[in-house]
DNA sequence: CGTGTTTGACCAGCGC
DNA sequence: GCGCTGGTCAAACACG
């Protein structure tokens, strides 16, 4: 993955991403990718862990995110690589290669402002909650903290990985170059790389784990690139607002560009909506063989064990964290959330009112906590449970992004307007 | 029956 | 104003 981001399109407001960049090198040992049908085991991260690689005192942000541990564990993606894949404990992590800027994840990601990482001695630490998502997400979170939009992350004062990045970590605010469709939408956008084949369906798309339960209401052909884009909206809650676009990088075919917009308007689901119908075949489409036109399932978060709705860590989170140090952090996001909230406009207000009484994400850590519900989900299903359910949603976008070329006719002459 | 995807049509923003 | 393009709607259909 590459980052999580958000872009304020507030028409001339600079555009607040974070670029995470792709390529570069890797320093952990480099192994074969796992094979597409192994899912990895998430071990249970420990408390020093989560602290440790947790700067902004989120302890969602604490936790690995399966959903992108398990896009690398399976996938080819260049850019990461596990230390070790063999083994489940402490092995089925992957160490995001130090990303160069003049990489480019996608047309779209090139407008982001970067993660800028000079020195790239990140080496591979086993602790459970190694994350390219995480990294992302602190990085994230600092950028958006940060007043000017531009930080200067000293070494000591970012562990991810459980490591420290033995150098300086600047992000940076780019002028909104992104061309503005719908007026005043904020957007996040989050570059993640595509699993060539996960789960195991004969469509051998991705399909990573999402708390929330997303729908499919459309999918077009984008002009320049020869992926279409599937559009998905949250059928979690009814008249839920959120959405997400989810598309392959014209440029990186391995890299997916899921663009989320508007927020939920609503607290976790406790449990998915009723799963009739939600259990698809993936060999239903005539036309697109090879697209997954149904998924297999649609339980995100596996009604065993999904968090609870008030994102309580010491309730919903199998985050160890004691309950005092996630209060503590708990009020450090606040803080930090206040800056973000004073940086940006934030069409979330309401909602970050409200929902931040009950530890509801505000609109930026929102989507961190979207993947950390991802993160949730699958370890409560898998990692912490042990009742492993390898059950993906394929509602969640990727799951189910029947995007790539499905032949050459995604951008086809029968009507580059329909979907 | 409820939920999901697919897909043609429609709508709206933007550039010329 | 017009055409292009992206985003959304909604009917049809699939699935359990």
């Amino acid at each position: 993955m590459c980052s999580v981001f958000e872009m304020d399109n507030y028409q001339g407001d600079l555009t607040d991403v974070v670029r995470g960049i792709s390529g570069g090198h890797v320093l952990s040992p480099e192994l074969p990718p796992s094979p597409p049908s192994i899912w990895p085991p998430l071990p249970q991260p420990s408390p020093s862990d989560l602290h440790h690689i947790n700067p902004f005192g989120d302890p969602f942000v604490s936790m690995t995110d399966p959903l992108l541990q398990e896009l690398n564990a399976v996938t080819n993606s260049s850019y990461f690589s596990t230390a070790d894949n063999t083994t489940n404990n402490n092995n089925g992590f992957l160490v995001p290669r130090v990303l160069e800027d003049h990489d480019h994840i996608t047309s779209q990601c090139s407008v982001f402002p970067r993660i800028r990482i000079s020195h790239s001695n990140i080496i591979h630490d086993p602790s459970p909650c190694n994350s390219p998502a995480m990294s992302a997400q602190v990085f994230s979170a600092a950028a958006a903290a940060s007043p000017r939009g531009v930080i200067n992350v000293d070494a000591d004062s970012l562990l991810v990985d459980g490591n420290t990045f033995s150098s300086q970590i600047q992000i940076s605010r780019l002028p909104n170059l992104v061309p503005k469709r719908r007026k005043s939408q904020a957007k996040k956008v989050v570059c993640i790389p595509a699993p060539a084949a996960m789960n195991s369906r004969s469509s051998g798309e991705v399909v990573p784990s999402d708390l929330w339960a997303w729908r499919k209401y459309g999918q077009k052909p984008i002009k320049g690139s020869p992926f279409p884009r599937g559009y998905y909206r949250c059928s979690s809650s009814k008249g839920c607002p959120a959405r997400k676009q989810v598309e392959r990088s014209r440029t990186d075919p391995n890299m997916l560009v899921i663009t989320y917009t508007s927020e939920h308007n609503h607290p976790w689901p406790i449990q998915r909506n009723a799963l009739a119908g939600s259990t698809r075949s993936s060999s239903s489409s005539s036309s697109n063989p090879n697209s997954s036109k149904y998924s297999t399932a649609t339980a995100n978060a596996p009604s065993s064990g999904p968090p609870n709705n008030t994102h309580s860590p010491s309730s919903a989170s199998p985050s160890p964290l004691p309950a005092s140090t996630v209060k503590d952090e708990q009020r450090e996001e606040d803080m930090e959330l206040k800056n973000v909230e004073n940086d940006d406009d934030n069409q979330f207000g309401p909602y970050r009112q409200e929902l931040h009484g009950q530890h509801q994400p505000d609109d930026f850590f929102a989507d961190l906590e979207e993947l950390e519900g991802d993160s949730l989900s699958i370890l409560l299903s898998q990692g912490c449970t042990g009742h492993g359910n390898n059950k993906m949603s394929a509602s969640d976008g990727i799951s189910n992004f029947s995007g790539w070329p499905r032949g050459n006719n995604s951008n086809d002459d029968r009507d580059s307007r329909s979907l």
